[in-house]
DNA sequence: GCTAACACTTATAGTCGCTATAAGGTAAAG
DNA sequence: CTTTACCTTATAGCGACTATAAGTGTTAGC
């Protein structure tokens, strides 16, 4: 159970470049080296490897993983504090579909204003961009 | 109708070290300066920075930007190139809306792992996280 | 007129999480 | 022995800002 860089690549689906950086950041500890210089993986730092390739999937910070590694590094932290970034994680993702749904909507808006014009004189969706169409120029403080 | 760029900045909406940044990659020209240094915009100055504070509040890349703003400057163009660009957008926000709804699910999925345990060590988020889940480490080539 | 507060100027570096490049050393297959 | 594939490092670039430092200009109150 010894493997290259490359190898834990594949096995864990996270590519050689990524893994290096994760080291340079103390994301993950540095591996065995062999006598040629190479980086060696145990099935330990390949499990490692794999939490933090799930988790980023999962979108968590870079950040919220040490966290996460903290917690798993200590077997009697509370599962309480896990659950909690979990907690934070999707309650992030949420906020971001709802934004992003806002958009959708004001983008289907403006698509509408396109009707009709033929040239970008008569296309109704730059003079939509162009025009103010909330509250700029008189914010309250 | 001479703004320094601290009142098109309250005008536009776009703070001023963004209203410099979006000069610097030539986004936006050059305006006027006074015999201070300072930077002078006029009406059609404003209309160009709110244009591009909009568009980027839709989401639209500095890029997408340029060519919005391109088609814009020669009125002939075909209003369909501008529709477009909004379409592009569109379908970007919403395959970007449905990754993070799939997030969602996950997120929704791995809370449900945390059922009963105390500490990290029964926890079942961590467990979740650190086994494979998906085809990781078989792939075709 | 003086001073304090504020707005403006520039250049430069940092953010996040990669991703790409260059220039080289090593290993396994034919 | 050569080709090919893999490994090594250091460094720079991406997008779109954001922050910092150090200076100059303007304005309002006293």
């Amino acid at each position: 159970m010894r493997y290259t860089i490359g190898e834990v690549a594949r096995l864990s689906g996270c590519i050689a470049p990524n893994i290096r950086y994760y080291e340079r950041i103390e994301l993950l500890p540095p591996p065995q080296r062999g006598e040629n210089g190479y980086r060696y993986y145990g099935d330990e730092d390949l499990e490692r490897l794999a939490f933090v390739t799930r988790a980023r999937e999962l979108g968590f910070s870079i950040a919220a993983i040490r966290s996460l590694m903290q917690l798993a590094a200590h077997p009697a932290s509370p599962c309480e504090a896990v659950d909690e970034r979990v907690r934070e994680q999707l309650a992030a993702v949420r906020e971001r579909i709802s934004q992003l749904r806002r958009l959708e909507m004001r983008l289907e808006r403006l698509r509408a204003a396109c009707e009709g014009g033929h040239s970008v004189d008569d296309c109704g969706i730059l003079a939509a961009l162009s025009e103010a169409q909330a509250d700029r120029g008189r914010r309250p403080a």
